[in-house]
DNA sequence: CTGTTAGCGCTTTCAA
DNA sequence: TTGAAAGCGCTAACAG
């Protein structure tokens, strides 16, 4: 049913060998040959095969790339900056979707999944166990992560500690003094680094301004509006006095918060400041301050890394710390007057 | 490096081809001879070369995935359910991602991006041209929509008139008359055909309930939660009496008119109702009334169907009407008594 | 139940 | 600048 390259090189009068380095643009071709090459693979529809090609050259020309949801800001916008540059360079991307950060039996995809279809991954924040780690460098394929840092393999994204702080110093700026934290990404800690690096500097800010975190203005659930609707309204219904402001690990997690709010009739920010971390769809449109992180813009620089590693740039692939920004929007104020 | 078959052979004293039928499960092979083969591939590490087993076979074991966006609640969820089931069935998923409804260069995707290298192609939401079309039957690769109809290709999708006649129903049993439509998907109309059906729904519904749509109440933009929010604004902004209901053509265009409603201090559902379709994430927290759909199981659906076809079961690929549910939540309410 | 053998379609020396 | 030929690692007859 294909046309294969041999039907081109019949056609163009040439040997497969030509019809190869022709269309491949190597050099040593003349012009002439390469026009009737090129005119001749037109006319029959060729179309090489990647199987064929593969097994000649040990290289897929694919890119893996491993993420634990696709259905989630940061990481849909990750997968379209990555797919971007691959495309731009005739690499595809395959994808694998561990549809939640899952230990067990779904996670063995590493060697059988990695190995001999790939040339190269790309991880999105994920944390890998050491077994796994072990055998994706066994395979020596490039490895990069992207959105949080992997133990034991380079990475792109933003500082999560500054960013954090910067939240919490607008916040302070503002004159709050009671202000709670909605924690993120409890169920995996031990892989997964980013939330705990948010909590950290939540603590440490709180700390360097003298205030002391009351454990009922802390609630933690996963990066999702659904739990930070459910953390805020622990927050909400623990007794004694309400914050005044609320750090929250995600803006999945402030908007889950903000809806509950508004529920509740708590104005913000008249009695309640809410500040997020991401910039999500939602955010600029709901008014959200938050802390702008472009995950698109990782995967491209990602993505890019990886392909001048596999194009022979040694080296290429490097810890690469991504900017990020304070957005101030309708949900911060200073606290209301009597706190 | 890769450790291949002859290896593994060589190991097990016995031939390749025995090695290949033991490790793949078929028939004719002794226990004995399969344990053994088994025991030697593991200690050796060795995973078959997708390469060359699809140069052998022609399948590639892959099935390409088309998307207009992967950040999107859709096609996330889609994407997210697609997967699993090929995963479980060791089939890999290549994504292609236009990251957009573009025209033009973009989008000669067909010919090179699919030949011989997916066994099937998923096409989600996308409308696709009659060029586009007859490439990929010309490919004769089996073929599947996902979330919407496209022309002259099976698909996996909900009724979207029956849906948004149900939105409108739940509209006028409230006793809504005055009700406006927020209409989505203007950029795409020739091919993507979802938000159209929505809209002439949305028109029936109306004439037969007697009810004049009038042109200050209505609005388009694209399915997102910021141009839900413009179109509302142009609503709120019109002259005259506003509608006491919005029927929005996507829940992200319902929130975003949510968004709006609140900033300017419009009341729901006390003087405003709202009624989205989709059932996003944000949809339940927001307590946004909606026809839920579930795309992962659209998904799901869909890569079953596939699977079907490619092993074996002709016919397998059918049309399938997937179902929705309302789900009333705060966003309605009977209209004002005044209106 | 198992082994031999001939490709699958491309790339890549090595010669010419 | 071009061609001939030897694989890449696996599968699929066909024998035995």
């Amino acid at each position: 049913m294909g046309v294969s390259i041999d039907d081109v090189a019949a056609q163009a009068h040439v040997s497969t060998a030509t019809v190869s380095r022709a269309l491949r643009g190597l050099p040593r071709v003349s012009e002439a040959t390469r026009a009737k090459v090129f005119s001749v693979a037109a006319e029959l529809g060729y179309v090489p095969s990647r199987s064929a090609s593969g097994l000649a050259t040990g290289r897929t020309r694919t890119v893996g790339v491993l993420v634990p949801f696709v259905d989630r800001w940061y990481f849909g916008h990750a997968i379209e900056g990555i797919d971007q540059v691959l495309r731009e360079n005739g690499y595809n991307l395959l994808l694998f979707s561990l549809g939640g950060y899952l230990h067990g039996q779904k996670r063995s995809f590493t060697e059988s999944m990695v190995r001999k279809q790939i040339d190269a991954l790309l991880v999105l924040s994920l944390g890998l166990s050491e077994e796994e780690l072990r055998q994706l460098h066994h395979t020596d394929i490039p490895l990069l992560s992207v959105g949080g840092p992997v133990n034991g393999c380079r990475g792109v994204y933003i500082d999560d500690v500054a960013a954090a702080t910067a939240a919490m110093d607008h916040l302070i700026g503002l004159g709050h003094r009671r202000i709670g934290h909605l924690r993120g990404g409890v169920q995996d800690e031990q892989t997964f680094r980013v939330p705990a690096l948010r909590t950290v500097a939540f603590e440490a800010a709180m700390a360097r301004a003298g205030l002391e975190p009351r454990p009922g203005w802390n609630a933690a659930g996963e990066f999702t509006v659904s739990d930070g609707m459910q953390a805020a309204a622990r927050i909400f219904e623990a007794p004694g006095e309400r914050p005044t402001a609320l750090f929250c690990g995600s803006d999945e997690m402030a908007l889950g918060a903000m809806f509950e709010a508004q529920r509740r009739g708590i104005r913000i920010p008249e009695e309640l400041s809410l500040i997020g971390i991401d910039d999500h769809d939602f955010s600029a449109p709901a008014g959200l301050t938050t802390i702008a992180q472009q995950p698109w813009e990782h995967g491209r620089a990602a993505a890019g890394m990886l392909l001048a590693e596999l194009g022979g740039t040694a080296g290429a692939v490097r810890d690469v710390t991504m900017p990020f920004e304070l957005k101030v929007r309708r949900s911060t104020a200073p606290p209301p007057r009597e706190a």
